[in-house]
DNA sequence: CGACACCTTGAAGAGGTTCAAGAAATGTGG
DNA sequence: CCACATTTCTTGAACCTCTTCAAGGTGTCG
């Protein structure tokens, strides 16, 4: 068994509304904590699964923040996401059962491990919990949707914007600053994300600085006019 | 009533294998067949469903050729996949109970219409159809990190050739040929799904006919030589 | 404290876009 | 069935954004 593996209490998480159904039973709730077996802690820069595993679990976060990447073999890599408290990882795996991209740590973290065949197993009988599992994955559909038309039609200083405005939205609802962040991720994994250089990701910051936008120290960002950001994401549409 | 609505037979449907489970014993099928109540035509144009619409159903394309695309409010937008017989749409739709994109005939079509809430209740007794329905949302989300890889990290000409080779794949899949296609969209829905305009697009198809790779004439296509457009796909990785 | 990873900035260059014009195909109505 | 309007496609030339290459600075961790 790994000795990293904790048992776990859904009960008592305060992300439950994140990651779990809404209005459940008592009882519900403790068939689905049972489900719910264990913890997993990752170190920073280790991976919780890699492409071409087999697939048994899904992940739940509740601490720490991953970084999601697919890869070819011929050597081209392409971050697929970045993945916080409450999120749910590892439905790549289902089709294949194998898992087809790589879930690495970007700070230390935990995760609760679900195992999959449990999971479709109640929400056999859990019809509150199926249709969750169902809205989690069509969230992801959209999600990438999203991304889509931002790698396909934005400019850099569109995507990093809206980059920016995404991140401290999903923070604030997670109880952080709205205004303040810091970044988990290199310059060139936020390149990578948004299908621009390194150099591009740096470049356009410091624009951003310039223009009084956001204040940046290495990897601590201070959002100082909201509107302005948005501003760029809306205008680039105007053409 | 829709006056399009046609009783259907998954029975003999010679596209069962693409959006049905395997295996399935002859009563759980019929089973099935009843979920997938109606067929419905649409005509080249029409929308099958649009952006903010209440989700009640998703689609399997019994026949046709269909583009999704995502909007914005302030004008941009960007085609997020093209769909042929056999695929499932809609899923976009299950997690907030409206969908969020549009699905446009681009030729004459034919859909299963498979009320969601029937596929739920159904899956919940038939554990393949469960699994099914899961490994099918799965795969779009591994589709679409192919995609974000596409317009992530590769070139013009990489992102045409890796798109003629997956449609020719999934054409050959149906039983049509390995070499030759039409295209049932335009040059700027092909920009639009690669991130390109539509004069990129038309030079890259110039370009690649030059070099004896394929010939185009108009919306017709020749694969002449696969493997110097597989060659350009993994090529760009070497950088 | 030193090695290493990460970030910033500049200058030159390439790839893709934009603007523009014309050609080919498609659809429409008489 | 043909003429005309419309849409779609191709191609050229100038331009612009982002990349590439390079160097130096900053921060971090053992």
């Amino acid at each position: 068994m790994n000795p990293s593996a904790i048992k776990v209490a859904c009960t008592n998480c305060n992300l439950r509304e994140l990651c779990m159904p809404v209005g459940l039973s008592d009882q519900d709730l403790l068939r689905i904590e049972e489900v719910v077996e264990t913890k997993r802690k990752i170190k920073r820069g280790a991976h919780l699964f890699k492409d071409g595993e087999s697939f048994n679990a899904l992940y739940a976060i509740r601490t720490g923040f991953f970084k999601t990447c697919v890869a070819t073999e011929d050597g081209r890599e392409q971050v697929t996401g970045f993945q916080m408290a409450g999120e749910i990882m590892g439905l790549d795996g289902i089709v294949s059962d194998h898992h087809t991209c790589n879930a690495v740590a970007l700070e230390d973290a935990e995760v609760c491990v679900m195992p999959f065949d449990q999971i479709e197993h109640l929400s056999r009988e859990v019809k509150a919990l199926q249709h969750h599992v169902h809205k989690i994955m069509s969230r992801e559909i959209v999600r990438e949707h999203g991304v889509m038309l931002l790698l396909g039609s934005m400019r850099a200083e569109e995507r990093l914007a809206a980059f920016l405005l995404n991140l401290v939205q999903r923070l604030h609802a997670r109880g952080f600053s709205r205004t303040e962040l810091v970044l988990r991720m290199t310059r060139e994994e936020i390149g990578s994300y948004l299908g621009l250089k390194l150099e591009t990701v740096s470049r356009t910051f410091s624009k951003f600085a310039e223009e009084g936008s956001i204040e940046v120290k290495q990897r601590h960002v201070q959002i100082i006019d909201p509107q302005a950001l948005q501003q760029i994401v809306n205008a680039g549409a105007c053409a």
